[in-house]
DNA sequence: CTGAATTTTCAGACATTTCTGAAAATACAA
DNA sequence: TTGTATTTTCAGAAATGTCTGAAAATTCAG
């Protein structure tokens, strides 16, 4: 591999954990390089740096794409095609997250759904189909949740993922003003509890 | 494999995207075998249910243990083993995310605190380092906010995600309580914080 | 202790995934 | 069009992962 000291500890990294991120080493190696490049890089820039064959990287690049995890940019007079990855950050822990729902979280919640019209033929049936519809609020739950904060700018998201646990005594803020006797919506902080 | 139609859909769903979520299909299998059982189940159980080896289940058992996502249970005056599913599936949940935590993004932050100390020795080596240390920020920001969130009880969790992004309101909410005129911090609901 | 019931380990068979080099396809300048 | 640069495909080699049966280890009643 020839890439800096600090660059190749990191592209190993990825690569380690390549296979537990359901991506395979080479194809972690390859987004590790894009991240940390200074410019976007062809095909060959990668084979260079890995020391691993064109094709491989080839086909890396084809995964990566399928995971929308790469932009290209193509150079006026140059027949290559040059990838990096997105400039910001955020952007790409949204992209990942969406993806890897898609394909870990959204066709089981779509089995369940199927499996929770089926009407039930014994008691271990229907004992199976009360698991599953608890399994099935559930993902409904976070999943729902998820739609909705993705749709907050990074702004909001930062606020939001600050404030911690701290979240909770907004909450109750928020509770006591509406709780409020003499009818709802009455904004005097202090009575209520 | 000998489950009722019903399961048995459920079990193979289990095993098919066993790959994705990084265990083995066997694994899944007898993940989701134990899920919607309605008793506690010994290895033996496993192996009429799959049609798989005595040594695979073993080897499966003790990989979901390793993921604690087991509980056992032994009857008296017998000997075998029984397992079981914990019943609160926001438990299970939570031990997940904490195990896929453990497995997947902790090593990774630990690589990045490691790498963010050396010094760079080249221009290149420094905007790496830029970039790692982007990456480092966010996850820390996400696994703090995940370390609060997971104080929460499961009340408090439902309340949170329930909310979705409505809660954008309640923090503008908050926000216009604290920035009325006439100085910070006056419209507070209780006067000593 | 012995011996039966049960679980675990592990070498090798089998299966799947990853990687390569060579060939085919594509893109485009001249 | 031809020729060259570049990318993609794909068959098979190499590497890795999974599964089994047999043997070893463990557990516990008697």
């Amino acid at each position: 591999m020839s890439v800096p000291p600090l660059c190749e500890a990191f592209v190993l990294h990825f690569g380690e954990m390549g296979s537990r991120w359901g991506i395979n080493r080479t194809v972690g190696q390859i987004y590790a390089v894009l991240f940390i490049a200074e410019r976007p890089l062809c095909a060959d820039d990668i084979v260079d740096r890995l020391n691993i064959s064109r094709s491989n990287v080839s086909m890396g690049l084809k995964e990566l794409q399928s995971w929308n995890l790469l932009r290209q940019r193509s150079v006026p007079g140059d027949r290559r095609e040059f990838f990096h990855t997105p400039d910001d950050i955020y952007a790409i822990v949204r992209t990942l997250v969406d993806e890897r729902k898609k394909r870990e979280i959204d066709p089981t919640l779509s089995v369940l759904r199927e499996l929770l019209m089926r009407s039930p033929e014994s008691e271990s049936e229907r004992h199976a189909q009360g698991r599953m519809r608890e399994m099935h609020d559930l993902i409904e739950l976070l999943t729902g949740w998820y739609a909705e904060v993705q749709k907050l700018e990074t702004e909001r998201l930062i606020q939001l993922l600050s404030l911690g646990s701290r979240i909770v005594k907004v909450l109750d803020m928020k509770d006591r003003l509406f709780a409020l006797p003499g009818g709802k919506r009455n904004a005097q902080p202090e009575k209520g509890t």
